[in-house]
DNA sequence: TCTGGCGAAAGATCAAACCATTCAAATTAT
DNA sequence: ATAATTTGAATGGTTTGATCTTTCGCCAGA
């Protein structure tokens, strides 16, 4: 046996419970706006104080976002992750988790991330990751000026790989991660033309793995890859 | 640039930061009694309307528990990864993760675990490890009265490799995701003799491996082991 | 056309009261 | 003396209604 204590019926709950629901479900969705507060007071039964209690907990849960003024009131949010980065950073800041911590996770899960792409990477992922290396190889070849696309295609083909691993989790948790870091290392990675071309041999050996589906491969590139960029934001360390 | 939209100055969350700042400097330890809300009005010349929007977000947050009636107040909580389970939960309540998704990623996590235990295991830790097996084998012998018991015994093990990879993050996405598992399947694992060996011989095989130090048998063996166990949980779907 | 101001909409805050729950001390019954 | 009951105080939960602040759209005047 292993229920949670039944607590007591509080109002304020009730309605998130219900908001929530219609929320995920799908029955409102992003962008809409709920009633202004006077309005769901009517609706729920509910004083304004009960009702704002309600709303700020769906606001701290990230599902609706509430802005002031006219034409304000609750906008139901698109979800995203930034609550598991936000628990990541409570977790850091109780000092239960370190940067070294987020470092060796992010080490060994696009470890993992690499090799499930290998293993089920099918013809078209493997088509659109090179026609992507291509890409970044004029930018890089059209020199210091498009540096700062070159970088924006890298996460582009390291966005590409999470996906063909196909398993939300991992992007939930590194996109989480990657934030944490960020929050220590300043977010502008600066790149010279040896890192530019390091960054570039890593890329097109990580995608001729996955083309191959040579899982153990890709995994090695993606290990070297990760330690190569923990060396460049240790060395820029703020 | 990437400034986050400034916003206004709310009283409440003025409030929420001083107080979830002094929870996580260790200011204020787990068990802890913040005054009553009409004393914390005084304190933060705030009214008691603004006060409970703060108190709210904060147990919403995990940071405190509020309890009714005499005696009770709201009382700050030790850290747990409850609010990351929550999140998991509502990405799978909002279609965006399956339970599919949780079980592979619980292999792959395991996997790592496992190896990276087996990595970095001491003489010490495997002095334990062991010590627990025989415990479990002791339960086994015992018959049907110690299943519960061998169960138990189980549990900390995995527990235990958990804590020799040495990497908190492992630990709270392992216990949020089984936590997510548990919603779907009964929490009670109910095991006849055949399972109780096979799950004896995992356990004997892997701290094996982690003894010797084979991260790369000890690996295999947990993809075994978690493979064998979501095979029962199917069997057993309620 | 641009600009400043006015007013309505909507959230943010305050204040005071009353309700409900809980615990413990005082009281009563056995 | 002990057990059951009552009562009172502490504390969170809810209501009500008023006032402040921000924001937006509209309109008159330059």
């Amino acid at each position: 046996m292993n229920f949670k204590k039944a607590k007591q019926n509080r109002i304020f709950q009730d309605i998130v419970d219900q908001i929530e629901e219609a929320i995920l479900s799908g029955r409102i969705k992003p962008d809409d706006r709920l009633p202004a507060e006077r309005d769901l007071c009517e609706q729920f039964k509910a004083s304004r104080g009960t009702l704002r209690e309600a709303l700020r907990i769906l606001e701290q849960k990230g599902l609706i976002e509430i802005r002031l003024g006219a034409g304000g009131g609750a906008f139901v949010r698109e979800s995203n992750c930034e609550l598991m980065a936000e628990t990541l950073a409570m977790l850091i800041r109780s000092k239960k988790v370190t940067l070294a911590h987020l470092l060796d996770c992010r080490e060994e899960i696009e470890v993992t991330v690499a090799a499930l792409a290998a293993k089920q990477a099918t013809a078209n992922d493997i088509a659109n990751l090179k026609k992507l290396v291509l890409t970044a190889q004029q930018h890089k070849n059209n020199g210091p000026d498009e540096w700062e696309q070159f970088a924006l295609v890298d996460n582009e083909i390291q966005q590409e790989i999470v996906n063909i691993a196909g398993n939300p989790i991992y992007d939930f948790i590194l996109q989480s991660i990657y934030d944490n870091i960020d929050r220590y290392y300043g977010r502008d990675m600066i790149m010279d033309e040896n890192e530019i071309n390091d960054t570039f041999q890593d890329l097109r050996m990580m995608v001729y793995a996955i083309g191959r589906n040579d899982e153990s491969l890709a995994g090695r590139q993606a290990r070297a890859r990760v330690l190569r960029v923990s060396e460049n934001m240790e060395q820029q360390k703020r």
